[in-house]
DNA sequence: ATAGGGATTCTC
DNA sequence: AGAATCCCTATT
């Protein structure tokens, strides 16, 4: 698996192309990873550790390697990958994956709404609807845990196609945390992938 | 545009 | 203690 224990933009980049399998009951789904946002320590006032560590945030001073799953607006779940060296602070959130297997699943959860499967998973909240995540598998080993888990494509030495590229620019939603770091470059794509949240301003 | 919804953190 | 805030989505 891609190495998380560095700098968390790195792992952010590093993580694009990764699968997510998610065994549950009903049956497996996987999808790919194809947006992230890096989120570092208390210096970082966009981040969930802006305050230092909390009950909630605890995770993310764990191992690299474990998932971070929170309540967003008190209905929505957003998962992260915690990354970084223990002690340290840093996540990267799970902002699109495209959907690969077990599609029946997620579109039966979904609202009536309909809309393709690329968009299944587009958004962090849609991500764990799509993959039932809540906040049961907070905390859990991400490369260990039966119930979910990141993999590698099979047959890939590279996570990214050679057709495909990365692109970047501000996180979303952080304007509260002032110039400096909402501006940030730390989100990460895969340019003009149809399962991207929304466009990115070098990617229109 | 805005309702929907609840935990978390801040401010007395 | 009460109030404000929040890495969003679906629907109007």
């Amino acid at each position: 698996m891609t190495d998380l224990a560095g700098p968390v933009d790195e792992a952010a980049r590093a993580l694009l192309g990764a699968l997510v399998v998610r065994d549950t009951a009903s049956g497996r789904r996987v999808a790919r990873i194809v947006e992230t946002e890096a989120y570092g320590g208390p210096e970082d006032r966009a981040s969930h550790a802006r305050f230092g560590r909390t009950t909630r945030n605890a995770v993310m001073y764990g191992p690299a390697g474990r998932a971070y799953v929170y309540l967003v607006y008190g209905l929505h779940h957003c998962l992260n990958v915690v990354c970084g060296p223990e002690g340290e602070a840093s996540a990267v959130l799970i902002r699109a994956v495209a959907p690969l297997d077990g599609v029946a699943q997620m579109r039966f959860r979904r609202g009536r709404s309909g809309g393709a499967d690329w968009r299944l998973g587009a958004g962090p909240a849609r991500a764990c609807q799509a993959l039932d995540i809540d906040r049961t598998l907070d905390g859990i080993h991400l490369l260990r845990d039966a119930r979910l888990w990141l993999a590698q494509p099979a047959g890939h030495a590279a996570l990214l196609a050679d057709t495909e590229h990365v692109v970047t620019g501000p996180r979303i939603g952080v304007d509260y945390a002032g110039p400096d770091w909402a501006t940030r470059p730390w989100r990460f794509g895969i340019a003009a992938h149809p399962s991207l949240s929304r466009p990115f301003p070098a990617d229109p």
